[in-house]
DNA sequence: TTTTCTGCAAATGCTTTGCATGGGA
DNA sequence: TCCCATGCAAAGCATTTGCAGAAAA
């Protein structure tokens, strides 16, 4: 990821812009967001903060994250049953692909969102401003194993 | 709906095929589910059902809701904050509208799902078989009230 | 009569909060 | 030094579970 420094840059520069501290956990959070590397759940994030900062707590990453959302730097994936899950490389709506088997998530770039998203609002009357969209299948390589 | 009547008995049907018990309370769960308006949580068919069996108990509601997840008759939108909200009268994957403000949820019929579905095999190559689809922002009656 | 379902209460799992202490700036 | 952030523990919520009594079939 070469996008990976310059997110990570931008993020610090968010805090710092809002008189927010960089502390050393919050800095490791942040390089964790900052790749997101398989769309981590806080469980995640914490096991491997706590490699470097054996003392850090759930609740901090918990708040650094909360922190974050509200400043539009980080996109969180709900799931009501199991936890949620974040995106710090793209903290923008954005369709997600999963594989039901593997758990793999790819992002496709879906020339016909635009369109889809000005029907919802040309029929329903809705101001659409966010939205959730994940498709669940199988990936090429869990297909092949299948046969 | 003249679906009402069909919907709820089919779906007597296959509990009953499942050697499952209709007693009124699940009768009565059947029954706003089969309408499914406004895709109630589980706190408000509880407080509906509660009317007419007044001891009813939230945990038997939550228990006939799995039941019908089991059998596939109906839809479970997942919220990690807030509650989950039931469609027992589509129990099949289909987007959804949601209000942010007072949290209407409505059924788009989007006549470019096919397309994009389609979009995301042919880029990805996954086979999706199924989706999570909302779209959030405020519904007519709220943007008035924002006026 | 035989199971199964109900309803209460306790337990669970994820997330948030309160507060005293510690550590950035 | 002055606050803000941390970390612990407790609280909050939605949901699930265990079990004794109630009620379908």
């Amino acid at each position: 990821m070469q996008d990976y420094e310059a997110r990570l840059e931008h993020m610090l520069s968010r805090l710092r812009e809002g008189g927010q501290r960089i502390t050393p956990q919050r800095l490791a959070i942040l390089r964790i967001l900052a790749s997101s590397e398989g769309h981590p759940s806080v469980e995640e994030i914490y096991n491997v903060v706590t490699r470097d900062f054996p003392t850090t707590s759930l609740a901090t990453v918990y708040k650094t994250i909360t922190l974050l959302k509200e400043l539009g730097e980080v996109l969180e994936l709900e799931f009501s049953q199991g936890s949620n899950r974040y995106d710090g490389s793209k903290p923008f709506p954005h369709p997600h692909v999963v594989c039901t088997s593997c758990k793999s998530i790819v992002d496709p770039d879906l020339e016909s969102l635009g369109a889809m998203t000005a029907e919802v609002c040309e029929q329903t009357g809705y101001k659409v401003v966010n939205h959730r969209m994940d498709f669940y299948g199988l990936c090429p390589e869990c297909q092949k194993e299948k046969e």
